[in-house]
RNA sequence: GGCCCGGUGGUGCAGUGGUUAGCACGGUGGCCUUUCAAGCCGCAAACACGGGUUCAAUUCCCGUCCGGGCUACCA
């Protein structure tokens, strides 16, 4: 039965921090593939490394990722919650002579400690620790515990050492799979360490709980970050000692840092949040999140997340580092507050409103109609969905001031105030009120003062809305309405004075 | 250090054993215009380098360089 075999896909977090915008791409890869496929996307925490583990973050990332709009099916799991699991997969391992137990000191029985190459520092993970003493060279010296008879392992039970439990790589042969991105892939087993699966606290380690998981939550495609790659043939020896099948993997290439080195930190921000803060859209970062590392073929970049849900495919994805680009993220977004609908917009608009303390008792909350039309009027000059309460705040409140670059640029002219004030007696006689009456009433006192037009239409713009760059005067006119317009024509006059 | 992956304008992606190497962002010039955007039109800008293979390499192979990943009782 076909229906049996739809994909069913994870993305697996750990909560040692934010959602940083590279998981963010994960689990939107996973969830497009998903709803491409018409399969399950499911949501694991992983948290077994409880010294990292930072429970109180998980919210946050599953807020992370609702806000971009990424719903999974089912979860969140959590290992922390499935730990017999994966002691019984240990068990299993250990019956059948694929694992043993170790009873090392962690990572004594290695060259030394951390021999790491400067560059792998730089994710400004954690601490530094071990110093430059150490040899510079670390290779990969067996566990001698691989090769403990019953008799030396029951004296050390006896003596209560500690005990992992690790993997008993297969001493000859190479390990194959096939990467959906970046091809066969093929390993020496004798490049790969007897790595441990159950710590000795009784923890699983990362290899272990995920091909656990993978393997009990039937995964069919396991879609995650290339820096994954290199650990795979582990999990597909276990695969195999635990007799299964392994899923399609497919990774995906890592998001760097305009400099090129992995994005961190110091690169900007860095976390999910901060962009729905910073009044991001989410489709917006979605359409731009898809587009780094994936191409969907074709010209147009300005893809609704129905489109790229229809084009999303495995075949797509680049085996390429993308660097992270974010002025083409600002691009995106002002494309996504002018394109569609003005509907698709109020929601967003109101939250930001709410946000700031504009929307209770406003126009804009009593009349929707009037609040559409000033959004659309609005819009195409957004580039944030803040820019809506910041240089557009005047369409929202009577409390906003004149922007000095804006005084300094179009309140020169010395006979401005008389002109204002004729300007705004003129208005107030309009009998009727539009777009055509305001145009034609500016324009008839700007020819009987001997000005021009553009001295009035720019200087009661930054009258009327405080700013320099504004939508149209006129249509602006219109939506304030006559009274506030003469309103704050005249109240303008005094700082027009004073300038 | 070892093992592995990658390398097309500044950036994100297309693409091909023979192309005027395509699109988008950004940059730049212009049009439009009451401001500023948007929009439209134009311009500059790339196959990392060195060897091969081939009639022909951006494309295939090797090396170098550069970048990245893994090499944890982290994920």
């Amino acid at each position: 039965m076909d229906h049996a075999q739809k994909p069913r896909v994870r993305f697996a977090p750990s909560p040692t921090g934010y959602l940083h915008v590279g998981g963010a791409r994960t689990a939107l890869f996973n969830w497009l593939f998903a709803r491409h496929e018409g399969g399950t996307m499911l949501l694991r925490i992983e948290d077994t490394d409880t010294e990292r583990n930072r429970p109180e973050l998980v919210e946050g990332i599953l807020a992370g990722l609702r806000w971009l709009g990424i719903e999974w099916d089912e979860g969140p799991y959590f290992q922390s919650q499935r730990l017999p699991l994966y002691q019984a997969a240990a068990d299993r391992l250990l019956a059948s002579d694929a694992a043993f137990s170790c009873y090392c000191k962690p990572a004594s029985y290695t060259g030394e400690g951390p021999a790491m190459k400067a560059a792998g520092e730089e994710a400004g993970k954690q601490e530094g620790e071990g110093d430059d003493e150490g040899p510079k060279t670390k290779r990969n010296i067996p566990c001698p515990c691989r090769h403990l008879s019953p008799a030396e392992r029951a004296a050390r039970e006896r003596e209560g050492i500690p005990r992992a439990i690790r993997f008993r790589v297969p001493e000859g042969g190479v390990t194959r799979f096939e990467d959906a991105v970046f091809g066969p892939r093929e390993v020496q087993n004798a490049e790969i360490e007897d790595f441990v699966l159950l710590r000795s606290n009784g923890l699983p380690t990362y290899q272990l709980s995920v091909v656990a998981d993978d393997i009990d939550m039937r995964i069919t495609h396991v879609i995650r970050g290339a820096d994954h790659l290199s650990n795979t043939p582990k999990q597909v020896l276990l695969y195999a000692a635990l007799g299964a099948e392994p899923p399609i993997f497919a990774h995906v290439p890592l998001i760097l840092g305009p400099d090129r080195t992995r994005l961190s930190k110091r690169h900007g921000a860095t976390s999910v949040s901060s962009y729905a803060e910073e009044g991001l859209l989410p489709e917006a970062f979605r359409n731009f999140l898809a587009l780094l590392g994936w191409s969907p073929g074709g010209d147009s970049e300005y893809l609704r997340t129905r489109e790229l849900i229809e084009k999303f495919s495995l075949a797509g994805v680049s085996r390429t580092n993308a660097v992270f680009d974010r002025p083409k993220l600002e691009w995106f977004n002002t494309q996504y507050l002018q394109k569609p609908s003005v509907e698709e917009l109020l929601p967003y608009v109101e939250a930001e409103l709410k946000r700031v303390g504009m929307w209770e008792g406003s126009q804009a909350s009593a009349e929707p109609a009037w609040f559409a039309r000033a959004v659309d009027l609005i819009r195409p000059r957004t580039r944030f969905l803040s820019d809506f309460t910041t240089w557009a705040r005047a369409f929202f409140t009577d409390d906003f001031d004149y922007e000095q670059a804006a005084r300094e640029k179009f309140w020169k002219e010395d006979r401005l105030p008389e002109l204002l004030a004729k300007l705004a007696e003129a208005l107030a006689a309009l009998p009727d009120w539009n777009h055509d009456a305001c145009d034609a009433a500016l324009r008839a006192l700007a020819g009987a003062e001997g000005v021009k037009a553009g001295l009035l239409i720019n200087a009661t713009r930054v009258a009327i809305v405080g700013r320099a760059v504004a939508p149209p005067l006129f249509e602006t006119m219109v939506i304030l309405g006559k009274d506030r317009v003469v309103a704050r024509l005249k109240r303008a006059l005094p700082s027009i004075t004073s300038r």
